[in-house]
DNA sequence: TTGAATCACGAAAACAGTTTTCAAAATCGA
DNA sequence: TCGATTTTGAAAACTGTTTTCGTGATTCAA
């Protein structure tokens, strides 16, 4: 069960392997390393959660204020497609951007008045999933499950949600 | 475990129960009766699965080709609220709605092949993820799964993948 | 290094799905 | 039926995302 905590700090180590990883991918696909995406793939492996491209891009514009939309989408997109980020949509109509956990997969808790995400992952339930494909004649590639709801803790709760209502 | 069978027809009873329940809620919120809602609701409680705007209102235009997407978005946010009807999103842009089974709440297979959409429900996957819940102090108001893979029956998925390719 | 070929950039336009606007038409209670 | 209010349909606006296009950077061979 891995949550997000906000104090944590991102391991160095680990972003450098990423970065380094993109890099390779980069040039086996025969593409070009340029400043921008250096900058938007390092501010990205930097930032925590679940992150929409306005979020990234507010980020990449303070390094680099002249880097625009397309090229943070089609940056996303490469990371993508090199494994090292997954897209997810939650239903609010933008999609956001996970550099993967030290967890391989899990799911969601989304809290609907805080808007805080939450990591867990539980194997009987994977193993139950792959039951109930099995007895369907179906063969999973990936899933997703999202909890949708709210924090039981009403204080943090609304703490959060206030602080979020100020940001944005 | 309810599959979609494209060969049931929809329980004409059951249909009507959901006009006149529809038509309840429009009385109850102080709106208006109108040819057009009606026609939609319908046509819509009439079609089976997992329906997109635009599979809606082709078949609407067939009884009144003078409504558009405007009405037809309209009517469906109407439905949605009325609780009659789900909006789902499986992340190809597009929403869809789908008026509730005799099931009440159920989870879904998409096979990436053929498309096709399978529905089923179980109780241990259920309260395992109340159990989930609890441990993290969330309360949850709604789920989502969704299982994304392949049918194992090849022949007869490809059958499908082939019909729907002609459609369009 | 230099040059040529290729690729990537950024701004703006295009795009898809959805929502809103607005004037005309329909509904419904008095 | 009248009149206040809601709804409609066509088109415009909007949102998030993708593509276009002219310019600028990167790569690699010479």
């Amino acid at each position: 069960m891995a949550m997000e905590t906000k104090d944590k700090n991102v391991d160095e180590k680990l972003v450098q392997e990423k970065e380094a990883s993109f890099a390779r991918f980069i040039q086996e696909q025969g593409l070009k390393t340029t400043r921008q995406r250096n900058t938007i793939v390092s501010v990205f492996f930097r930032m925590r959660g679940h992150i929409s491209v306005e979020e990234l891009l507010a980020e990449v514009k303070k390094v680099n204020p002249r880097i625009g939309y397309a090229t943070v989408y089609r940056t996303l997109h490469l990371l993508v497609e090199s494994g090292l980020v997954e897209e997810r949509r939650f239903g609010d109509g933008l999609a956001r951007y996970e550099g993967h956990s030290d967890v391989e997969h899990h799911d969601h808790m989304i809290c609907l008045e805080c808007g805080q995400i939450m990591e867990f992952f539980n194997p009987k339930l994977e193993a139950l999933q792959e039951q109930l494909a099995e007895e369907n004649n179906f063969q999973i590639y990936r899933h997703r499950l999202e909890l949708y709801g709210a924090c039981k803790d009403k204080d943090a709760c609304a703490a959060r949600a206030k602080k979020k209502g100020a940001q944005g």
